[in-house]
Parts: C-alpha cells; structure tokens; sequence
DNA sequence: CAATCTTTGTGCACGCGTTCACAAAGGCAT
DNA sequence: ATGCCTTTGTGAACGCGTGCACAAAGATTG
C-alpha cells in the first residue's frame, strides 16, 4: 500500500493508544509461540483466542499499526512478529539495570523473560557492601556508589527498582539525574520524577488485595443467598473481624453506620 | 448522613467501580504510613498527593464506600484504615499457596507485604521432588501431589502461579478443581478459567516492553528533531533494525510499507 | 449566635476504550 | 472470467472513568 498514504504518519505514530500498547506485548507473545510452531498465517479470531481478547479488539489495535493482513486469509505470522518488534522497539538492544538485589532482584536478574525479548541485564546494583562482588544470575553484583558510572558507561536508559520502599525515591533520582528515563518500579511507594521520565509499578501485595475484594463478595454474596443476617454474613469461611475498629474517634463515629449496617455489629460500645 | 441511607446497599455494594477497587490499596498503604506517624486527620488534597492520584478522585472514589470524612476538617486516618481494610477483606486472614517455587516462588515466599496485609501463605508446592523437605522462607516446600489436600485443609482460595509457563494451565486446574477461586499469575500464559473464578496477571516482561515503547518513542523524537530522515530516524543510541524482517511473504510483502515508510530501508530487496 | 472559611460530596461534561455490525477486499472454485 | 465465500478494516454507538467546578456541610472565630 505505498499508494495513498503521505498524510496519516503523524497521526498514528504517537496516536497509538496506550491500552493498545499494553495489549501488543500479548500478541507478540501468542504469535512467537505460532511461529515456534511454524503456522504461516492466523486469522483475528484465532489470534485473538490466543491471547485472551476480543477480536473485534485485536483488529481495531492493528488497524492503528496499519494495514497488515490480507481479506479473506488474515495475518502472516512472521511478518506481524517483526512489525510489532518494531513497534514496541524490540529490534533493539534495550540494556537494563536492576537495583536493589534482595530476593526479588535476585529473582528479577535470573529472568529468562528478559533477555528474550530484547533486554540486557548490563548490571546488578546493591546498596549493601557485603553484596558487591557476588555472583547472582552469573554476573557480579556492583555497588551502588558506581551507579552513576555504570549508567552513562552502558547507555541505560530503563531501570529497574527492587529495593525496599524507604530507599527507592533516592535511588530513583540517582538514576534519572544518571541518565535513566524510563522505570519499573517494584518498590511500594509512589516515586515522584520529573516530566519525561515514564514510571511502571508492579506491587505484589495489591494485585492480592484486589483479589481479595472480590473473593470477599463472591463469599459475601453466597451468604446473603442463604441467610440476610446483616452482622454477620460477610466473610465466608474465615472469621471476619479479625480487626476492630479503632477508638480514637469521637463524633464521628456515633453518627457515621457502615455501609450496610454491619459495621455497628463489631464496633465496641 | 445517618438519616435518609435506605435505599443504596444494592447500589453500592457491587457498585464499586473496578478502577476505584484498584486504588483503594494505594490509598491503604498512604494512610497506613500516616497512621504510623500519628496523625489523626487529612484531607483529600493531601491524601491524594501521597497517594499519587487527584484529589477529585480520591474523594469520588470514597464516595462510593460511604459518606466517611467531615467537611471543612478532612478524613480521620484511624477510621478511615479500618474502613477500606473492610471494603477490601482485609479484616480477615486469607490463606494463599504459592505453587512453582523457583527464583520468583521463593521471592514471594520472602515477601514480607503479603503477611502485612492480612495474607498468610499456608504452603510452598513445588512439582521438582528434590525441592520436597527444602525450607524456603522457614517453611518446607511440598510436593505438587499433595495440592489438593493443602487446599482442602487449609481452607485456600487463593493460589499463586509462579511455575513456568508451560505447567500453569495444568496448574490452575487443579488449583480450582480443589476449591481455589481467585489466581495471581505470574507465568507468562494466558490461563483459560471457568467463570466464578477471577485471575489476575502479572507478566515482568510486558512492563518492559511497555517502557521500550515509549522509550523509543521519545529517542525517535529527538532524532526526528535533529534530522527528519525518515530511513534511520529511529532508535537513538542503539543500532536500530538488529533484525530483519523474514522473507516468508511474496505478494503481500511487495504491496505493504512500513507504517512510516522505514521498513523499505531495512528490508532486504 | 452569626459570619466566614475550609473541605467534602457530587452533578455534569468530556474523552477514551470497547463492542457491534457491515461494507469492502481479496482468495478460491467453477 | 465470474460469482461466492471468508475475513479484514472501520464507522458509529455505547459505557466507563476522569476531572472540573460548585453547592452543601460543618468547623471556627468574633
């Protein structure tokens, strides 16, 4: 199709939506296994089974890619592989460090999902002294004084942070005044950073209490379908209330119920 | 507001929007820390800056708990903690299982936020028998043939996939023939679950290729600042194009540019 | 007790993302 | 060459989430 198109680059390029680009790294991953298998081609409706979406979606998120895909047949799983590559910017080498080398670091740096997507572990950084020198996925741990060294020396521009939460905002600004503009964050604290510098967090204990809002309901609601005692039906097979509420309000808390009346059943008195 | 609240219950108890579900941890662990130091009260704005999030939606986002807080004086911290802690289950002890105890496995098994949370792992399983007996984080790993015994006994339902990805299907299978009802993921697979049962993914590599994105987006920036050649532009310190794209096409491969008209430099003729 | 000041709670509008449904496009069989 | 059949690409409608802006509520001060 390098006949009418001059006018929509601009458009595209940075109109990707973002939750589009949070979907690529799933295609990519479902047609590396097809091409693994050696399958030629797939249709939206295959590809979009294999990686667990929409396929009306799927279709709408090549669409901003581009015109790949041919009526009547669907995509050629090779060359979809590459375009995407290329989109996400796995064409190239992308060196990464990981600070802090605590179990999830350790854990972090023996990753195989990495490497084989085009990141490179370039170093492993810790803060305590007792650490640098060790070996961890094969490669010597350093300290965190040469952070700023390492950095420049390898080009990093992606960092990864797995130390505790006290210690992440002040690594997070060694690495950006380094050079660093792009972060994953492990760390349970929000990081503030400047313009420019795009942050991801990954927090272990949230993704557990989201699911256990919704086992909760699901236990509540179960229940609720047997007996509609207000005090006591939520918290299925565990003991609710384990926690009562704290004593250090006043006024509050004599006007204020719970949402469903069931808060006055284990407020003391 | 204790006066006319009859008729909301319905609404808001499954009202709860997911994207607020997904915030009342953050705003947990924010005020978490503030109770720690001892203030009784704060306000939205000061709330949602520690919190990373706008204040308007902070404050909508708790409008849908209830009417907690005290207008012209701010939210009581105390209160407050045992309120979202309710919302989200937190009150009660979830017993989780962690299955595939290898570098990640024993990470989250180290992981001291499950524990504070309100989470407790019950086991560690591992399908390797030489791992059966090991103490990982105080505790003895146990084999995969016991799982559903583990579950039944400890009342779990909630399980933790950290096992390669080939494995985790089966994994999950089991898990929830056994009465397990929520999933954390962190096998990069696309698990496929009955309904009734909620999965949630964590996938390192997708946060990755994510940041590359945008990383390179900003590098093509720069570039295209410099010098608008549309060949080479992207990809500003590191070689660009360190893979070609596969010759399996014919047709198709003649007719279609790349998306900014760059792909015809680096492929082959 | 009245006036003022602070901060919540929310109605409203806007924009993004999702989904439906279908016309256009291309392969394939006859 | 023609018609049929499959699958893409996308216009349009819908719903959710976000942010603004303000009225209502309560504390506080004189």
């Amino acid at each position: 199709m390098a006949t009418g198109r001059t006018h929509r680059p601009a458009t595209r390029s940075r109109g990707i939506p973002e939750a589009t680009v949070a979907r690529l790294p799933l295609y990519l991953r479902a047609l590396t296994a097809l091409s693994e298998r050696s399958v030629p081609t797939v249709s939206s409706e295959e590809l979009a089974a294999a990686a667990g979406v929409n396929s009306a979606k799927l279709r709408k998120d090549f669409s901003y890619l581009g015109s790949y895909g041919t009526r009547g047949v669907g995509y050629d799983v090779e060359y979809l592989v590459y375009q995407i590559s290329r989109e996400l910017g796995l064409t190239q080498d992308w060196p990464v460090v990981i600070v802090g080398i605590g179990n999830l670091g350790a854990a972090l740096a023996n990753y195989g999902g990495f490497s084989a997507r085009g990141f490179r572990v370039a170093a492993l950084i810790d803060a305590d002294p007792a650490m640098a020198g060790k070996p961890v996925a094969g490669m010597a741990v350093q300290h965190t004084d040469d952070l700023e060294k390492i950095i420049e020396e390898n080009g990093v521009s992606i960092g990864v942070i797995a130390t505790p939460a006290g210690a992440a905002q002040q690594v997070s600004e060694r690495l950006i005044a380094a050079g660093v503009t792009s972060i994953l964050n492990f760390a349970p604290t929000v990081l503030s950073v400047p313009d420019g510098v795009d942050v991801r967090k990954v927090d272990l204990s949230i993704e557990l209490q989201i699911l256990a809002f919704h086992e909760q309901r699901k236990a509540g609601e179960e229940a609720a379908a047997a007996a509609s005692e207000p005090g006591s039906a939520v918290g299925g097979a565990a003991p609710a209330a384990a926690v009562v509420p704290p004593a250090g309000r006043t006024a509050a808390e004599a006007r204020k119920g719970g949402p469903e009346g069931d808060v006055p059943a284990v407020m003391p008195a």
